[in-house]
DNA sequence: CCGCGATTATGACATTGTCAAGATTAGATT
DNA sequence: AATCTAATCTTGACAATGTCATAATCGCGG
């Protein structure tokens, strides 16, 4: 039965493993340090070595949700061909994620609760958005015309849309009348879908509506 | 020196002033009931009558939110001409409260903490949202061609761009590089608005390029 | 004048996050 | 192999918090 032993060896990840259950199941709000240590098999206060803090837990939380969306969407983006399906594909990866892991998309944005100075942190969000700002970037260019500024002002369009998007439906405002969890799933990204394609016209301007099929 | 009262009187109204500067100064995060109800200057357990519960009393601030919003909307719609710039004034006003008021906004979305089945918070949610829906409907109709299912689709585009721009400026995902608050609430501004200006041919694609003027 | 309902206060309790101090272990140094 | 050192984990303690049950106080209609 072994006895608990003193060190737990890898408490850290263990530690993570719990956070996510704990927001999956009960929401971030109802979320405790101490009990994240009681599932993990240790004290209170060990998370506090690893951590140091209760926004430092959240943190690393956050920055695995960032390297799964990140993986996620580049999945997701060569998976396709053509230029413009591989934006329209980094969306909808982008969407995937936040729909499917809401608590976890929850926590990787909820400001208050991170430690945005933390330089892990600031580069998982970084290198998730690279992967939306490279995948537009290299459309534009296919089209022709690259204009830096106006290509920065596309990549914060689309990623405000989908972002926006995707924090209505998990806060509740965006009402997706379904039954089922599964299918309100569906339907949800199915709408978020056609918010993409109807962005077309404003995002890559020299395709459309030319090359509408390929989006 | 008339020694407090044992009743109030007014002790709701306090109550929603306190939660508004503390939310203002502390942020969401380290909001207290307990403190609220100090600063209005009765004990811990009073705001319990007002709201029932700490989400209650959250409610309750996010429908005053909610009010704010749709006014301050309907306000910048009505200073606007036509169709096209009434909508893109609206559009507009949500973005500036929001940045203006990022902790009433932070709170009015945080659905986790909020009582969303409360029919105040729906009403007064819902009739927010109603302003926007209905900015863009007239212009559509302007337009000529309404298309009920594409048109709540084109409300759900504009909304999503605006929500995801300010939450993604709120939560500090956005950068703004400047010193000031002052002047980083403008440049701020004028980002979204330029966004909203990128948006036009996607929204109003009858208007579009023929009245670009216009928005 | 009385009493009743609406307000507010107090006491109590479990829980939480954090800190200080101590216990235990792993791994390198000698 | 013995020892030292730093990393890891535990325990004790404390102030705050949200919530409940119970008591106190007030306004107002009968």
């Amino acid at each position: 039965m072994a006895n608990k032993p003193y060190h737990h060896g890898a408490l850290r990840p263990a530690l993570l493993r719990a956070v996510a259950e704990m927001v999956a199941e009960k929401g971030i709000e109802q979320l405790s340090l101490r009990e994240c240590a009681r599932r993990a098999g240790a004290s209170w206060s060990a998370p506090a070595h690893h951590f140091g803090d209760k926004t430092g837990m959240l943190t690393a939380f956050a920055v695995e949700g960032f390297t799964r969306l990140k993986a996620h969407m580049e999945a997701r983006r060569d998976a396709s061909g053509n230029p413009a399906r591989r934006a329209a594909a980094v969306g909808e990866g982008y969407l995937e994620f936040a729909l499917r892991n809401p608590e976890h998309f929850r926590v990787m944005f909820r400001a208050e609760r991170l430690n945005e100075r933390d330089p892990d942190y600031r580069a998982a969000t970084r290198a998730a958005f690279r992967v939306l700002e490279d995948a537009i970037r290299e459309c534009e260019a296919a089209a022709g015309a690259i204009d830096e500024s106006t290509l920065r002002e596309r990549c914060l369009l689309a990623w405000s849309v989908v972002h926006g998007f995707a924090t209505l439906c998990l806060e509740g405002a965006i009402v997706i009348g379904a039954r089922g969890a599964k299918t309100r799933l569906r339907q949800s990204l199915e709408l978020g879908r056609s918010l993409l394609r109807l962005l077309g016209p404003s995002l890559f301007p020299v395709y459309w509506p030319s090359k509408k099929e390929g989006f």
